[in-house]
DNA sequence: CCCAATATACATCGGGGCTATATATAAGCC
DNA sequence: GGCTTATATATAGCCCCGATGTATATTGGG
C-alpha cells in the first residue's frame, strides 16, 4: 500500500493538510497498521495534486505558512477503490523488540528485562489510548479495525507477562 | 533494525551464504517480524566484509556460481550486542488488508468477504507452518518468539471469525 | 519422457520511503 | 527567560524493496 494510496483514503473522511494527514496516524481507527512520514507525505500529495486526484486551497495565514488543504477528486475516489480492488500487497512486520528477543541469550539479564517491561509499558499506553480515542470511530471498518488492534494488544501483552520468565534468567527471576 | 544488524544476527546461529540468510526469514522462529529483500542482503554483507564485522570463504562449485559462505567474527558479535544495547527503534506494521478494512463502506460487499477469506486462509498457513516446523527452535529466545507469533495469529484468527459480520454487507450474510 | 516448476546462488537498477534537517512562529511550562 | 511542544511545509541523502537477469539442477505432473 503506498503513501498516495494511504492520503488517498484518509482524505475520503474529509479534507485535510499533509501535517494533519500525518497526525491522523497517530489517531485512532488509524492506530496501527498505517504510517507514513512527511518525507513521504508531501512529495504523494503533489503527485496526487499533478494526476488531478485531489485538489488544494491554499489559506494564508497570519505569519505562518500557508495551510495547504487538500481534497480528494471524484477521479482520487476511484483510484481509490480500484488500488483496493487489485491484489493486496502482504503485510509487513519488522519488530526490533522481537529480533532482539531472538538473541536475549548474548545479551545481559537486566537488558532482557529492561525491554521487556518498556514493551510492556508501551503496548499498555496504545491500549488505553485506543480505550478513550479522542474521535470515536465513525464506521463499522474503524470499530472493526480499532477492536482487532486492541485484542491482538491484550494477547501480546498477556504473552509477555505469562512467558518471560523462560527467557529471562535466573537471577532476573530471583531479583522480583 | 537495519538489514546489517539482521545479517549480523542470523549468522551467530552458523555459517550462511546471502542465500540462506533470506531463506531463513521464511522459517520457523524468525517467521514474523523480521524480514529483508536480496536488494539489501547482498549490499549489507559486503559492506560487512568491508568493516570486517564479517569474514568470507568463496567454495567453487561445478558449473554454478561460487557460494560465498560468511562468517560473523569477534568484531561482529560485539557490533550485533551493541547495537542491542542501543534504543531500539519502534515497531514497524503494515497492513494493506486493515487498510482495506477502513474502507469498507466504499467497497462491493463481495470484495469485503474475499479479502477477509483470504487474510483467514494465510493466517492458518502461517499457523500450519509453525506447528509442524522444518527445524525445531534451538533457543529459548526462539522458542518465546514462536509462541508469540502463534498467540497473536490465533487472536487474529477468532477475531477474525467472530467480527466479520460487522463490516460484511447484509447482502453477504444472506448468501451465506 | 518432456516440460514446467522449484530450488540453488549471486547481483544490480530503479523507484519508493524514512531520517534528519531547515525554516518560522506561538503557546505553555519550569 | 529559555526549553519543549505544536503548527506547517519542504528537501537531500541514504536505505531498502521489488523486479529482473544470469546459470544450472532437481523434481513432479502430464
Amino acid at each position: 500500500m503506498d503513501v498516495r494510496t494511504i492520503c488517498l483514503g484518509i482524505l475520503t473522511r474529509g479534507d485535510a493538510t499533509g501535517y494533519e494527514i500525518k497526525k491522523s496516524f497517530e489517531e485512532d481507527g488509524y492506530q496501527h497498521f498505517v504510517e507514513a512520514s512527511f518525507g513521504s507525505i508531501y512529495p504523494a500529495l503533489n503527485r496526487l495534486t499533478e494526476e488531478g486526484l485531489v485538489s488544494v486551497r491554499e489559506e494564508a495565514q497570519e505569519k505562518r505558512p500557508d495551510r495547504k488543504v487538500y481534497s480528494i477528486t471524484k477521479a482520487g475516489r476511484q483510484a481509490l477503490v480500484a488500488a483496493l480492488m487489485k491484489p493486496l500487497p502482504e503485510d509487513k512486520h519488522r519488530s526490533p523488540f522481537v529480533f532482539a528477543m531472538l538473541f536475549s541469550h548474548l545479551l545481559p539479564p537486566g537488558r532482557v528485562t529492561a525491554l521487556i517491561d518498556a514493551y510492556i509499558a508501551y503496548g499498555e499506553a496504545k491500549l488505553a489510548q485506543s480505550a478513550q480515542p479522542k474521535t470515536k470511530p465513525q464506521t463499522a471498518g474503524e470499530r472493526f479495525v480499532t477492536g482487532l488492534g486492541r485484542a491482538i494488544y491484550l494477547t501480546m501483552l498477556d504473552y509477555l507477562r505469562t512467558h518471560r520468565a523462560e527467557i529471562e534468567g535466573p537471577a532476573a527471576e530471583a531479583a522480583e
